[in-house]
DNA sequence: CGTTTTTGACCTGCGC
DNA sequence: GCGCAGGTCAAAAACG
């Protein structure tokens, strides 16, 4: 019930998104390595695509998820914890989906800090907080297993990332080199 | 030695 | 106002 509660995100949503993935992400427990799963994914797409973005759905309201709260970090703030930084609260867009994993952090392509970790309730596995360590972009992920079913991974996205993946350009960077060679012919 | 993780303290929101 | 729960900060430790 307390699960993704900034969005009007039901649990029939995730059931939904659950299914939206691949079925090698879901089936054969222990099978694959979470490598596998993440290529079979096109992360990019998937995360940016429209039917999966729930929450401020407000037109011409996208830059201000893009840039919220970031004023906090870096200013002046000489003493006083993280105050004010979070007074302020915006909607992001949040997604969250299953996945049966053994492993928690499941490789999307991008690089996380982690920056805290809580004991939530009514779960005997505590949840994890990461944040994207790129500058520029404050997108972070929670990440938690079920207490009924600890082989599945309970994983929510907040944010869009404004940059692309690592993993993704070094993947694509050979075919853009072509591109731009067989471009200058 | 730079980056990431760990972890207790702190902050905020919410229900009572 | 108080207490609880969830989210974040930041110093220290661990890691590569």
């Amino acid at each position: 019930m307390d699960e993704v509660p900034l969005v009007p995100l039901t649990l029939n949503d995730i059931q939904a998104l659950t299914y939206s993935l691949p079925s090698t992400s879901l089936h054969q427990p222990g099978q694959e390595t979470i490598d596998q799963i993440a290529s079979d994914i096109d992360w990019v797409s998937f995360l940016s695509a429209s039917p999966f973005i729930f929450g401020n759905q407000k037109p011409s309201s996208t830059s201000e998820s893009l840039t919220a709260e970031n004023g906090g970090r870096g200013e002046n703030r000489t003493r006083d914890k993280g105050k004010a930084s979070r007074t302020k609260k915006v909607k992001t867009s949040r997604i969250a989906f299953h996945t049966r994993s053994i492993d928690d952090i499941l490789d999307d392509g991008y690089r996380w800090r982690k920056y805290g970790q809580k004991a939530v309730k009514n779960s005997n596995h505590p949840r994890s907080y990461y944040r994207c360590t790129q500058l520029t972009c404050n997108v972070k992920k929670q990440i938690q297993r079920l207490s009924k079913d600890s082989s599945i991974v309970v994983t929510t996205y907040e944010g869009i990332h404004n940059h692309p993946s690592e993993k993704l350009m070094e993947s694509l960077s050979p075919l853009l080199r072509q591109l731009q060679f067989l471009s200058r012919i």
